[in-house]
DNA sequence: TTTAAATCGAGAAAACGTTCTCGATATCCG
DNA sequence: CGGATATCGAGAACGTTTTCTCGATTTAAA
């Protein structure tokens, strides 16, 4: 098995996005009994250039066989690898809200190796209750859980106000990296991973896309989507 | 004022995601009394290229002052205006899981222009029940809802196996945009505006970060973010 | 009033990601 | 068995996004 991941190299955060659709595609088609699947197969289905997607799957690794492609089971395998879906990671989780409860509650996580082990909050009325079999603790108490159980990821989904002090206490007991749902912008020191889910990075690129539409329809009441 | 608004243009998506971030760091700019804001005060705050915010903030059409920047109210403004985040569009909301309760318990979506006026749900269990204020009404009433209502906005946050079926009665009910919460690769016609939310997109690109890291120290338990 | 400093705005250059092109190779079909 | 076909893999070409450079403009200070 060859062995070159491209740890060391720059990938690009596009391929990467990608990745978990070409994932996906392969669950489906493993479903449906496939065992071969090429480039030109999961482009067709995703409605992608077929180059673009040899090149994302060259970033695994994978070696394929010219007119037949690759095996799907090995390369859902090296994905997973890739991704590092396959190693458990730890996670706690600040932040009992709706959207924290909704993330406890995820447990597909778990099989991408995500394992969220304990979930914090700063509201007395939450703090003991049980949301999806975790025991909301005390806020103050995250940072020496995660020095002592050397969780790696901390998962923010607290109000934007309270994020930057909740990032803090996460740095402060050593996290490696932090997933933040809150709409902020986190400053951490440069050795933490900092990845942001900001719905409002989603909400405006649709909100301009329904504009650019809406002006370009003349505001004349024009619908789309029941007829062409 | 200038109504140049580069509608017609083609606007990058990665500056059409920095947007809502300038925008957050105006407000608190704003909250801690400022009134004029330059580019380069932007990219100081946020770790960005000074020419980079400049080349986004001109897309929105606003005209600044050498040595002075922009009237902060006035750039929050544009950028409002620009996104059409001033503008209220109607949406409804399809799966009253945890998800979908979180997404009915954002009131901040409201000042973005994003009402979410009717949640529809499949499960028996759930239908009748009121969350954040809506009734959850059977998911068989959407189109009727939609075609009535002339909502243009549909939000999937049900499970991937159901999104396909849910994005199809939305279309049926003649929605104009698709806001995709859940992990599944929808097909919708080519009208019909598409934006997928992904958290595996996010995920995938917390894992590999954190596995390239893992392997660059090797797996020696190095710990980072507490000393260095 | 004059000079210096900071910024905008626009065009050029560089970096990056995507798409195209072509040769090598394995499978299928006649 | 031999030719046709589909695919991978690699490198080139292309387009887009980011970064650099420079002139114009406005404010502040000397």
């Amino acid at each position: 098995m060859k062995t070159d991941l491209h740890l060391g190299r720059e990938i690009p955060e596009a391929s990467l996005r990608r990745l978990p659709v070409y994932y996906r595609s392969l669950q489906g088609m493993a479903a449906a009994g496939e065992t071969q699947v090429s480039c030109a197969d999961l482009a067709r289905v995703l409605g992608l250039d077929p180059t673009q997607v040899r090149k994302d799957i060259e970033m695994t690794g994978i070696v394929g066989k010219p007119r037949v492609g690759y095996e799907l089971g090995e390369l859902t395998r090296w994905i997973e690898n890739f991704l590092g879906w396959n190693r458990p990671k730890e996670a706690v989780l600040a932040g009992a809200g709706s959207l924290g409860s909704a993330l406890l509650g995820y447990e597909k996580f778990r099989k991408h190796g995500m394992q969220i082990v304990a979930c914090f909050d700063i509201d007395p009325d939450k703090i003991g209750q049980q949301i999806h079999g975790r025991e909301v603790q005390p806020l103050m108490f995250l940072p020496d859980f995660v020095r002592q159980s050397h969780t790696l990821v901390g998962v923010i989904a607290t109000p934007a106000g309270s994020a930057q002090k909740v990032a803090d206490l996460m740095v402060g007991g050593g996290i490696c990296a932090i997933w933040n749902f809150a709409p902020a912008h986190l400053q951490v020191p440069a050795g933490v991973i900092l990845q942001n889910e900001d719905l409002y990075h989603s909400l405006a690129s649709l909100s301009f896309k329904l504009e650019s539409r809406r002006v370009r329809a003349g505001e004349n009441g024009i619908r789309y989507g029941e007829d062409n």
